[in-house]
DNA sequence: TATTGTTATACTCTATAACTATA
DNA sequence: TATAGTTATAGAGTATAACAATA
């Protein structure tokens, strides 16, 4: 829906123009990160919320993280075929599977994050260090409503 | 790419993440606006270049905007449709079209302004008057590189 | 009858390449 | 030979709906 060209001036009076944008250069960014262990940001994020929520079920993370059911399956599939999480029998319920990180996961999540925190810094670069700490509290505030 | 899911906690500590999550969200929000008219952001971002630049050719808007040249076919097709731009020969090339705003074309282009400045208003809400000039300044720092 | 996970399919969006008319 | 605009097509990405197993 949005172009990866320049950002017109005349658009940039908008900060809601600039959010988008600059979100999707940093998406943009953060998928080129990702993309020499074959992964995408959706890995990413599931692989989050599977560390934090050890055991969740697909139907778990579809909640968690809003990316729907069938998309999903694809997500685990390809982490289970790296290696980096495995689909377990629920032990109550036979329908459903209990997500795990593999700890090869667990490495590379721990890894990938020193990565994506190399990359926050680089984005925000034209930024001070407060700067930084202001910006990201305010889009905080923004996102917690 | 990106979920419009709940923007989970384990993840609020990147603010590019963020600044994607937001982004999106600012951007559904901005083409539900237009929704009403039958347009897409790309619309009133190439009617905005229009506006500024009267009678650019559709090369230039594809250098102005980033839209590669054959989605732009599509969306001065659509502007033409609807009565709000039009393409005139150009005086001294044939191959190329002159671009402009109808009176009806920036008509639509005020009042859009006017929803679109609002919008910003809405999605900032969260936010003090003081705040949100902070955010927008740095977020044009950020633009600016 | 409802739910979990899965598969197959359709749909949208966009980019690529080929075509025309001019230069 | 190169460029502006156009058209047709193919690809990626994603959502929708149908299905099998289990509750």
């Amino acid at each position: 829906m949005w172009s990866n060209g320049p950002i017109p001036d005349e658009l940039t009076m908008f900060p809601g123009y600039l959010l988008t944008r600059l979100g999707h250069e940093s998406a943009r960014r953060f998928a080129e990160l990702l993309d020499p262990d074959g992964l995408h940001p959706r890995h990413f994020g599931v692989m989050t919320i599977i560390a934090a929520h050890p055991g969740v079920s697909q139907q778990g993370l579809r909640e968690l993280t809003g990316i729907d059911a069938s998309s999903m399956v694809g997500v685990i599939d390809e982490l289970e075929l790296f290696g980096l999480a495995e689909r377990r029998a629920h032990p109550s319920d036979r329908r459903t599977r209990a997500i795990f990180l593999t700890d090869r996961g667990t490495e590379t999540l721990t890894r990938l994050r020193l990565l994506a925190g190399a990359l926050q810094r680089e984005l925000f670069s034209a930024l001070s260090e407060s700067e930084r700490k202001t910006l990201h509290r305010l889009l905080q505030k923004v996102a917690a409503g």
